[in-house]
DNA sequence: CCTACCGATCGGTAGG
DNA sequence: CCTACCGATCGGTAGG
């Protein structure tokens, strides 16, 4: 409640959002806490203050994408079409904000080894993401809104894969690809009503 | 001809796998040239002695992966289901070889930047399994081989996002993932013919 | 190809 | 929070 703790808040704020830049640029383990402290205003030393190690100040990096995630999400929604809608938002504002999908690309590659210290960060977000989605899918098809034939799980795994992939390929190619556009068509295509009633 | 030389690639081939191998793990900027040295059996002066710099080292890399790509795919072939058949025999070979996924994974998540010395090589490579997926999209759909309504080109985006994307969810949780039922099964629902007839 | 070295940079700590 | 420091490691070079 004091100042004096409002500040310190204010400051780790700052720390976690720099460390999120430079993870994007340069990876978690190209990342070195100099270059975040010195986006910060502070030096490495005084960083180490805040957060005692390099991993704890991922720890902290990850923590936040999951509270803004929640936020955005709304997990309140009820498996179905909303919850789709709202990855396909969550798809349009990753667009407008390039320095997020790199930051999470970058340390997804790396962390697919099991030492990496985020590696069960991604395999959880990973395995949350495809139970939500293939959740939706199964009650679409109780209703009799998606596609015959289509595999309520495996249509899952391949939607959260396609987010991923389309991200990799706009960022390295930006003005080839329109990745919320091929997201959005290839949801339409397994459903029999329509995403976005006009 | 001689011996000299003979020996002299040989060793060189040594280097660019121990390479290939500590990329997978560590990414380009993350892998030293002492490990890739030590794992060739020489020391990291004697490894600069036929790479003189770390980046001449990556586009040796980048360089064998074409050469055995090309093999493999056999440049040959015309537009249309053997080209598709190919990719997925592509995917087939890369879950048997966890390590040519690794590293094409993590150095494709790091060249997105301008700046990384890959990422002409990663750009070039997306256009090309873009347009030469999108050459046999766009001939199945004049003989009525591909569902009506999807677009060649959109169909062609997506699927090259859907390999690469099943390879880091694979990479990450191996036990929940079939990368290549799932890309198999993708594909057959653009189709309107068996994509693997029995 | 190796030994021996260079300046630069790394994460982390001591002490205040 | 900083100054000052530690041992370890980096890519690259000199000289053979």
């Amino acid at each position: 409640m004091s100042e004096g703790y409002l500040k310190g808040r204010i400051r780790r704020d700052d720390i976690v959002s720099a460390a999120a830049a430079v993870y994007g640029e340069a990876g978690y383990h190209g990342a070195s806490l100099r270059e975040i402290a010195k986006r910060a205003g502070i030096t490495h030393a005084g960083l180490l203050y805040h957060f005692p190690t390099k991993e704890a100040l991922l720890a902290a990096v990850l923590e936040r994408r999951d509270a803004e995630d929640a936020v955005r999400e709304q997990l309140s929604a009820p498996p179905g079409l909303e919850v789709l809608r709202r990855f396909i938002a969550l798809a349009e504002h990753n667009v407008r904000h390039r320095g997020i999908v790199e930051v999470y690309s970058r340390l997804a590659a790396e962390a697919v080894s099991e030492a990496h210290p985020a590696h069960a960060y991604f395999a959880r977000h990973y395995r949350e993401a495809r139970d939500s989605i293939a959740q939706s899918f199964h009650a679409l098809a109780e209703t009799g809104e998606l596609r015959p034939g289509v595999d309520p799980d495996l249509a899952a795994l391949t939607f959260v894969a396609l987010m991923d992939g389309l991200q990799v390929q706009w960022l390295t190619t930006p003005t080839h690809v329109d990745a919320v556009g091929s997201l959005r068509l290839s949801l339409q295509t397994l459903l029999t009503v329509p995403l976005f009633p006009n």
